[in-house]
DNA sequence: CTCCAAGCTATGGTCTGACCACAGGGGGTG
DNA sequence: CACCCCCTGTGGTCAGACCATAGCTTGGAG
């Protein structure tokens, strides 16, 4: 730590393994926090800022209690918005990401058989019956399918995991192809996959979950990755 | 994007996907960028800060190539560094970085035993050979552990699933106890099942293999986990 | 007494300008 | 010709200012 602005970073980590600070406290004001270590403003800011984008702390303008920064356990945000950046930058290639989540994802599903019931999977269920509503736009059907698949992953029990299939599928986001012209039949068919990997997880068939859930992932991205 | 920092990530970002940009490029000096975009100085460090952060350029003072901002492919800086403050906030168990490196790993060994001869597992074979020294310092037969075991990643060919294994260790490379009362045995363990993991490896006995990393894993953080 | 609106205050957001630190390159000097 | 010093370009940091925002307070109207 020779930079000013890691000064930041490492102050309000060692206050976090300290025990000083939880999620959501409330950091000191940018001018205190500057005052405090000793340095300017805009070097708090630029630490901050990393913070920031690490997801570790969510910041406020105004007053009161949602002003200013505090701390939070946004898992994913800097996980997603690194694999995003290189995925720009081609270091990363899509094709590595798509096969970590297929890896990811069943790995999780098969820790969700074996785990057995959990309010994780019971939210599942029920993401899955409301993305079945006649007549749903495509925005909420995505919505609600990144939201089935992360709860599926959460009921493995796993936050670290969790935290990046979340990254994955973020950093992705803006390479699926949006526009489907035979959108009916795509959704019916999503749909019909995610029914039969929740039913496999539900029954303890972690081979089979395993099977289902690769399927529909290496389907879906054949279809819509452009 | 409506923070002005922002706009600098998002320009950085563009410019890469549009292939203005690759790895080795140099950005242009702060203050050019600043007036280009029409922001302030202190605004464009600020995102530079993050792209920094992210591993995505790696910045440097003085004058000469090295100096500036430079888009790097510090695939897993940006991961490592998320990593690390979501275990100080507790917000991610230790314990599910462990798992996740169990099976992260195992699943590299077995698409390392799988794909065959490659540079990464010769390249994984002298760092082994490196490693059995006589009389070698703790510091430097972990700098050999850890690229051991990256090399065995890289040799499954998938830099997504490289990246973690690499931000995975250095999250938790503070957690773990360097001091050992035992240290001769100790390296002498490890040293035998990285052979042992090896060899399963290169005869292609993929089961084997996963086995083995799992429990050279879990046995050494057994022993070093504080 | 109640309610609402205007102002107050704390906070981040941004800009300007300045000076320092560092490192490479070129030109002057021996 | 070799070497050293200074010049120049670059990031590092600071100080101070002003704006934007949002909760809170206060005073007046009803």
């Amino acid at each position: 730590m020779q930079r000013s602005h890691e000064l930041v970073i490492s102050h309000v980590e060692a206050a976090l393994a300290a025990g000083e600070l939880r999620v959501g406290s409330r950091l000191p004001a940018e001018r205190v926090l500057a005052a405090t270590l000793g340095v300017s403003r805009a070097t708090v800011r630029e630490g901050l800022r990393v913070l920031e984008a690490m997801g570790l702390v969510r910041i406020g303008v105004g007053s009161g209690p949602a002003a200013g920064a505090v701390v939070a356990a946004d898992t994913a945000a800097g996980l997603s918005a690194a694999l995003r950046l290189h995925l720009a930058s081609t270091a990363l290639p899509v094709r590595d990401v798509v096969r970590t989540r297929v890896m990811l994802e069943s790995w999780s599903v098969r820790g969700a058989a074996a785990a057995g019931p959990s309010p994780a999977l019971d939210e599942a269920a029920e993401l899955l019956t409301r993305s079945e509503r006649r007549g749903i736009e495509p925005a909420e059907f995505y919505a609600l399918d990144t939201e089935f698949h992360l709860a599926l992953t959460r009921a493995a029990g796993n936050a670290v995991v969790t935290a990046m299939m979340a990254a994955l599928r973020g950093a992705i986001a803006g390479y699926v192809q949006r526009e489907q012209r035979q959108w009916t039949r795509l959704v019916g068919r999503l749909r019909t996959e995610h029914r039969a990997v929740l039913e496999a997880v539900t029954t303890g068939d972690a081979d089979l979950a395993a099977r289902r859930v690769m399927a529909h992932i290496e389907g879906f991205y054949r279809q819509t990755l452009r």
